[in-house]
DNA sequence: ATTAATGTTCAGAA
DNA sequence: TTTCTGAACATTAA
């Protein structure tokens, strides 16, 4: 989404606004004129990210995007004009429209100070980001927990920026049971891991996401994304083991969200 | 036609 | 303290 919005780099801000929308509205701080008034009339001088947030940085403030489960962020082009939740003008020619579009409206936006973040987002809220942890603080922060490590990879405040269907998938790359307690997990396998999260994300990435089923995932110039070809074991219940062939790949539910693994060569430890 | 499921996060309970 | 549960919402697959 970062790197579909980047040419609003240096662009200015006309306007922010809440277009009508037939649903309940989504969670915006401050409210929208209170929002205007800040950003209006400023250049936006980067984009970034914070685990799964999106981070549009104008003058001092930072205007932060939480997509969560349906949540884009796109240029123009929204998959369907019933579900934006919030409108960036950008001056400039041809003028742009960033567009915050959200199917079930579980997204949140946020204007914080620059100076705030760290202390607002990430002092107990965000883990350091998944490509940017180093091994060490990544077996570190994973060996003082007892919760299954499926469960763990999820928790931002361990980490930031892993969800749940590239969970199942590193677990099937490390060869490491979703249950496993993650305290009990040796050295090794939590370095294996390190990589293997490093490369399912950076593929996804390159790859532009997985749009699933439901087809909502869509780059900044809503097209579909391909990583969704590429997966391993997510949403693929009955199907063989890509690794093993002779497994046959299982769901079950951890902390109420689906886990797709091979009970064949992701043994417990 | 119901029900369960969904690339998530958070408050409040256990 | 850490971990678990349910809720916020709209849509689709089973």
């Amino acid at each position: 989404m970062c790197r579909g919005i980047a040419s609003i780099v240096g662009r200015t801000i006309q306007r922010v606004s809440r277009p009508p929308c037939g649903y309940r509205q989504i969670r915006i701080q401050p409210e929208i004129e209170r929002l205007n008034e800040r950003v209006a009339r400023r250049m936006v001088s980067a984009v970034t990210r914070l685990g799964k947030r999106v981070v549009i940085h104008v003058g001092d403030e930072a205007l932060i995007l939480q997509p969560k489960m349906t949540g884009l962020v796109v240029l123009d082009k929204p998959p369907d004009g019933e579900h934006v939740r919030l409108r960036v003008d950008l001056v400039g020619a041809p003028p742009i429209r960033l567009l915050f579009w959200d199917r079930r409206g579980l997204g949140t936006v946020e204007l914080v100070r620059q100076a705030e973040i760290q202390q607002r987002l990430i002092e107990g809220r965000l883990g350091p980001d998944a490509l940017e942890i180093t091994v060490e603080e990544f077996c570190q922060r994973l060996g003082e927990t007892s919760r299954p490590i499926k469960v763990a990879l999820l928790d931002q405040k361990l980490l930031a920026g892993v969800g749940n269907l590239y969970a199942s998938e590193m677990l099937h790359v490390a060869k490491i049971h979703p249950a496993t307690v993650s305290s009990k997990i040796s050295r090794r396998k939590l370095r294996l891991l390190h990589i293997a999260m490093r490369e399912i994300l950076l593929m996804a990435i390159a790859h532009d996401g997985s749009t699933l089923s439901d087809g909502t995932y869509r780059n900044a110039l809503n097209e579909s994304g391909t990583y969704q070809n590429q997966h391993r074991v997510y949403d693929r219940a009955g199907h063989p083991c890509p690794t093993c062939a002779a497994g046959r790949i299982q769901r079950m539910v951890q902390a109420q969200r689906s886990t797709f693994y091979c009970p064949r060569c992701q043994r417990r430890a």
